[in-house]
This record gives structure tokens, sequence and C-alpha cells, in this order.
DNA sequence: TCGTGTCAAGATCTT
DNA sequence: AAGATCTTGACACGA
């Protein structure tokens, strides 16, 4: 079983190399002049792909293959009444050069809208805009020249909103009517409070939705469920599109704060959920969620070293 | 230049 | 009904 593992956003050991960086909406409409509003908006754009790509190169330097892009590329791009301008064209050269990397050496990028993309919400307003969130993260994706069955988008289900039944219906409905080029590169991810995996497996599998597997959040959010028992339907939901599955991985930071995300992975937590995939034995990537992002990577790779059943492939890779 | 408070978002819990 | 909380990296601003 060859497993390899991958990480958020950035890279924390290049210096000066953030790819959210942004303008506040409060600033931004402080300003006056619509020429000096374009210029901040692509100034910081401009930035952040650039860093984005330094980022790239640096995983291709560490044999690292597995990345999730920053939800932030262009500031402020989900605002309503900020300026629209073409962030697709505006770039090209960048962008040609970021396409050649991944496609030179077979990257799996992804991308994670953050957490305010609903589109199971009773709230129409919320749901467009969600959809405008998706859309932009589409047209990422393909600039990065990721077709539909690299570039995917991860999703959670969203509220309670009284009844999680109706909310599931909702949610059908309205991913059945979505733009075919953004319907194909959604996964849904399990989550901390609400949509457990059981709540999520029948949906994913009625649809043809992978299921992305996040095991903390499933020790946080697991109704009694043992994960051993769903591992080979989460998997399987991935095998429909003939995609390696991925799952997610964090630690929990403290016994009071068992949600949040420690600054680590810790090899306990991590090596259980291994022997319990080896009874599957089937290939698939890690994206791994800690706050020392690339540097948790490492020092996990690490921790992996000192166990004989491990034998190391790559600076990210392993096998078991 | 440094540290501290503020910012964005949606849902839900608390007052 | 209004406010706090969660989460995150980074802005914004005063010292």
């Amino acid at each position: 079983m060859i497993i390899r593992l991958g990480y958020v956003a950035m890279a924390i050991d290049l210096k000066k190399c953030s790819p959210s960086k942004t303008i506040t909406y409060k600033t931004y409409k402080k300003i006056k002049d619509e020429e000096v509003k374009l210029y901040k908006l692509k100034k910081v754009a401009k930035q952040n792909i650039i860093n984005t790509k330094r980022i790239l190169l640096y995983n291709v330097a560490h044999n690292i293959q597995v990345y999730r892009i920053s939800s932030k590329l262009i500031p402020l791009v989900t605002h309503d009444d900020v300026l629209d301008w073409d962030y697709v064209n505006e770039f090209k050269d960048i962008y040609r050069d970021i396409k050649r990397i991944i496609k030179e050496n077979n990257l799996r990028v992804s991308a994670h809208p953050d957490h305010y993309t609903i589109i199971s919400s009773p709230k129409e307003d919320v749901v467009k805009s969600s959809l405008q969130i998706l859309d932009y993260h589409k047209n990422i994706m393909e600039t990065f020249g990721l077709d539909c069955d690299h570039g995917k988008l991860v999703l959670h289900m969203g509220g309670k909103y009284g009844d999680k039944n109706k909310t599931l219906n909702r949610f059908k409905e309205i991913f059945s009517k979505l733009n075919p080029d953004i319907k194909k590169r959604i996964i849904l991810e399990n989550d901390d409070k609400i949509y457990g995996v059981s709540d999520l497996i029948n949906i994913c599998e009625d649809l043809s939705i992978p299921l992305v597997l996040d095991v903390h959040h499933h020790w946080c959010n697991n109704n009694g469920d043992n994960i051993e028992d769903y591992l080979q339907r989460i998997f399987d939901s991935w095998s429909k599109e003939k995609l390696k599955p991925k799952i997610h991985i964090s630690s929990p930071k403290s016994e009071t704060k068992k949600r949040a995300h420690a600054e680590e992975i810790e090899f306990d937590f991590f090596n259980d959920f291994i022997k319990k995939a080896k009874i599957i034995d089937k290939d698939f990537d890690i994206m791994i969620e800690a706050k020392n992002k690339n540097l948790a990577l490492f020092n996990l790779m690490n921790e992996i070293k000192k166990h004989k059943e491990y034998k190391i492939i790559n600076e990210s890779t392993f096998e078991i």
C-alpha cells in the first residue's frame, strides 16, 4: 500500500511567499479612485499567483505531489460590490508556467472553498454567493490546467437548519442543477459537528460524489461508528471516477480544544488510522492539515522512518 | 518595526 | 433581537 502526503496552501520555510495576501473589504471601500482600487487588487492577486508558482516549484524540489491551493488567491473576488476584472486573462503568462509545472510533474492539486460556501442553505442569498464562489474556484482550476477529474473542489454539507434530512434533500436538488463543469469537481467531506461519515456516505453513493474522509473530524463526530466499517465504501466512492482516494488528517490541539488543529501530526493518531486502512490495502493520498503545514509533513515522515513496518520511498511517500 | 486588535464569512449558541 | 463564538492568516494601526 503506497501512500503520499500533501499539505495546504503555505510552505512555512519559504520567506515572503504567502499565496493568501489580501486587502480588507473595509480598506478597499475607503479607496475613492477606481484605478487605485483596481491597481491594489491586481497587485495582491499577482503576488499570490506568483507565490503559488514558487510553492509548486518548492513541492517539486521536495517530491511533494499532493497540494491544496489557497482559497484566497484573488482578493475580494467573491464580494458582490467589488470591481469585476478579468483575473483569468490578466496573468496568462504565470498561469502558463503553473500549468506546465503541474502537468510535467503530475501534481495532484485541489481547492477547498472556505466553509462559508454552503449550497444546502435555506437562504437564497447564501446559495447564490456560494455558487459564485464555486464558479470562481472552477475558473482558477481551469487556468491551472486542471480538468474536472483532477481539479477537485472540497465542500462540507453545511448547517443542520433544524432537520438533517431536509438539508440533504436541498443539497441533492441544488447539486442536480449545477453547471456540469462545477458539479463534476465537487467532493464532500465529513465535518466535526453535524454531518458525519454515516450521514454522507449514502448521498455520496447516490450522486456519485467521492467522499473525503477527515480522520480528525470523524474522531470528533462519529455517532458511535467505527471508521473501519465505512472505509471500503468511502474508498469505493472514488472508484467510479477511477480516482485515487484522498483523506484529510490532523491532530486535536489539546484536551480542551479537541476540534482545533494542532501544530503537528501525532504519530500514534496517524499510525492508528493507517493500521485500519491497511485492511483494505488500497493506495491513497493524505492531505495534512496541521498548523505547521509542510514542516509537519516532514516531521511526520521523520517519525515514520523510525518504524520498521514503513518503507520510505521519498520525502513525502511511503509504503506499508 | 513590533505587538495587538480587527477583519471577513455563516451557523449556532448565549445573553 | 442582539451579541459572542468558532476559524484562519493577514491586514491595519498605534506605540
